[in-house]
DNA sequence: GTATTTGCTTAATGCTATTAGGAAGACTAG
DNA sequence: CTAGTCTTCCTAATAGCATTAAGCAAATAC
């Protein structure tokens, strides 16, 4: 029997991978080892059990999320940072809907804190500075974006936006310039 | 033996308590027939199979949260109902987490267009009613305001916020002011 | 009061997750 | 290059969930 040559790293990538194919929800232990070509029983040298599987693939994908958000960022400010930093959060839903998925299941505090979702938030902050928030209204506008993005992205994937007839990358459009305007011209409290 | 008399809305209405009190993910045929003091294979009598459970506690929730947001929008108008909305949106996915993530599960067309999504749609319109959209502007905002509530909420339950030490009602507040910015000022194309 | 329908049970199959213990490949030391 | 050890994978076993088929018993119909 030659062997498979597993470790975490791999058995996460390739669950990674299979999310995108068959659903975040359809990750099993079994499926995984499956597409190894070896016995359920295996993975268990490697990986705790499955919500550790499902974990893993949280933090890769919350990775490479924020690194493409960075790289997008790289040099823009305002408005141009706010569309690049959507639109990767938005692309890389659709391309990978599998982990897409994953990083939405609950981390315990402190996996989240030292995972990359901390990341996300302070490029959020980022984008803000193109804009003339602080303090308070900085952290009500990070809250106010995430949810935002987050929310849209989720709908439009659930299909919740298919009933009706208009694009839905122009009310996407539009709705980047609406945060815009609304972020230039914050309201007083 | 005494029956336990069960019927498909009976099996519902405690599949979405059961929901809340141990997570919709938790809510198996199995536990369900538990609730019931009865065994697994009783159930199939009134459901065809768990995910129909899914499906009719999910059109329950939404059934229940148009009930409450039309309830809340009667005599209000702008800003009010747009708050009004908001929060009965937010309250509901507070009180009823369980109830609340078995919205989110994707309904096929047919049911959706059916079930009560649409008249989240329709109400979401109205409020616009008090802000001067039209045509696709009113899409395009129906459309961001799903997204926002839903985002925001679901980021709120899922604990995304509880590493910043801002109230997150307070967050939410001034969100709702700036979507009411934006909505009297909405950006022209 | 008997007949029929309906509701629940037991029984069985197949899937998944997980643990324990064994066998065999792959390093390591002499 | 052989012997010992470690690691990786396998087999076997237990347990839970979903689902179907077949049977018994309770409620209903006449």
């Amino acid at each position: 029997m030659a062997r498979a040559g597993l470790t975490a790293e791999r058995l996460t990538q390739a669950a990674a991978d299979l999310a995108d194919e068959i659903g975040f929800q359809n990750v099993t232990v079994s499926a995984l080892a499956r597409s190894f070509g070896v016995k359920p029983a295996a993975l268990y040298s490697h990986i705790k059990d499955a919500q550790d599987v499902r974990v893993r693939v949280a933090l890769l994908a919350l990775a490479e999320l924020a690194d493409r958000a960075a790289t997008a960022l790289a040099g823009r400010a305002g408005k141009d940072a706010l569309v690049a930093f959507a639109n990767t959060y938005r692309n890389y839903a659709k391309e990978h809907p599998g982990r897409y998925a994953a990083t939405q299941i609950e981390l315990d505090p402190e996996t989240a804190a030292t995972s990359a979702a901390g990341r996300h938030a302070e490029m959020t902050r980022a984008i803000l500075r193109g804009y003339e928030l602080a303090g308070p209204d900085q952290t009500d506008a990070v809250r106010m974006l995430g949810g935002m993005f987050h929310g849209y992205v989720s709908l439009e994937m659930a299909g919740a936006f298919r009933h009706t007839p208009r694009e839905v990358d122009a009310s996407w459009s539009r709705t980047l310039d609406a945060l815009d305007a609304v972020l230039r011209n914050w309201p007083p409290a």
